[in-house]
DNA sequence: AAGTGGTCTAGACCACCTT
DNA sequence: AGGTGGTCTAGACCACTTG
């Protein structure tokens, strides 16, 4: 017998996404058992488990128990995108990261931050605007409320040299996010502190956090005209 | 005894994850090993990995051999996000879909293009416009380029009829994906054909596909005004 | 009711990385 | 060199979903 090596899930895994690709499995086609794939290709019917689960999670093939798995016929772009710290963005970039803390107010939340959020109730949230530079140019204009029930400790921070950001990620871990993108034009504060004209389309990365049911912070991150998210990969 | 059921890996993920937030394993600990941990919750070491593999994706623990298991410091915000066939998109919104050939021409790719699938000779592609309508108005318009040497199929497809979009996703499953978002202004064409004043901010999503290491086709979709992309979960 | 994917266990060995 | 995560096998049972 040739002295073959055994295989791995993402052997498995490529062998039927070549057969997907081939048309060998056409879209809407509904492919062999686990078990059968598991006997043709000589392996254990959870090595195929694997390799199915990863072309699942890339909306290749969709699965359903007792429906067997069915080549999508409509298949999903999905692209994961990190979010890294904004110091960190930027150090990774080769660049020098710079910090100003533009104001700091304990002020009732308005409606639309109430509405990411979900909340009906009034709340008195901390409210800071902060402005992150890279190589000394502006980078990022955030936006940002913090429930300061949930994290009181906040409070004490001096927000004038860590911030808010970085305090919240090291120290307020959350259990669930919301993450969204739109552009906007630039006006009044955000042209100001990104040094753009008016009306310049910016780049909005919205996150909301919470951990359990409780709010920890939404922000609303303003990138400086130029700047692009790339997904992984 | 209490006859509880078997742990499930989601069970064992979420205990963990649970003392993460906890801080009883604080940002930067050594995790104990997966073993151990199965020892102590009662299960297989097996069970421990998979919910470890979770944490991982999810980017709250960073895993090494021999290095064992961290808490990580830097909690990366890690967000999927699916972006659909046009069609069905606007379908899933509840509107009605419609679609705009805008123009059709077989020309030289501009250095921009070829860079975005990394070539260096000069290529002869097949460069489309088109629009995308939800209730009759202007939803996406898209500036797309398609290599008609790796797909010379789409040179006889009738693109007043069915767009470029659809047949590509339903013909050409790509292997290799890049994905990024930013910011732009209407002007010209992408503001007339949105029906947008010159100046309005649009998202625009970039997409590159290639097949093994050949180029398939390269779009920029710019959204209309108050399109926002949000992420799964 | 029955088929198919989903997951758990136990044991073994491999592969990578740090020391 | 040794420790730790990564994965494979074989078998069993569970859980969902469709016919």
């Amino acid at each position: 017998m040739t002295g073959q090596t055994r295989l791995s899930w993402t052997d498995v895994r490529d062998t039927i996404r070549t057969r997907i690709l081939n048309r060998t499995y056409a879209p809407g086609d509904k492919l062999p058992r686990d078990e059968d794939i598991a006997i043709e290709l000589g392996c254990a019917r959870i090595t195929v488990h694997r390799a199915m689960q990863d072309l699942a999670l890339t909306g290749l093939v969709e699965r359903k128990r007792k429906g067997g798995t069915h080549v999508r016929t409509d298949p999903v772009t999905r692209a994961t995108f990190d979010i890294p710290i904004t110091r960190r963005e930027v150090e990774q970039r080769g660049s020098k990261y710079g910090y100003q803390l533009i104001s700091r107010t304990l002020q009732d939340a308005p409606a639309s931050v109430l509405a990411r959020f979900g909340l009906q109730q009034p709340t008195r949230m901390l409210h800071v605007k902060a402005l992150h530079l890279a190589d000394n140019r502006p980078y990022i204009f955030e936006d940002r409320w913090i429930d300061s029930s949930v994290s009181p400790e906040i409070l004490d921070v001096d927000l004038t040299t860590e911030s808010a950001n970085e305090w919240l990620v090291h120290n307020k871990p959350y259990s669930r996010l919301d993450v969204r993108f739109y552009a906007i034009n630039a006006k009044g504060e955000s042209a100001q502190h990104l040094a753009t004209p008016a009306g310049s389309a910016l780049l909005v990365i919205e996150r909301t956090t919470w951990i359990e049911q409780d709010p920890i912070t939404t922000v609303q991150a303003y990138a400086a005209p130029g700047y692009q998210l790339a997904a992984l990969n």
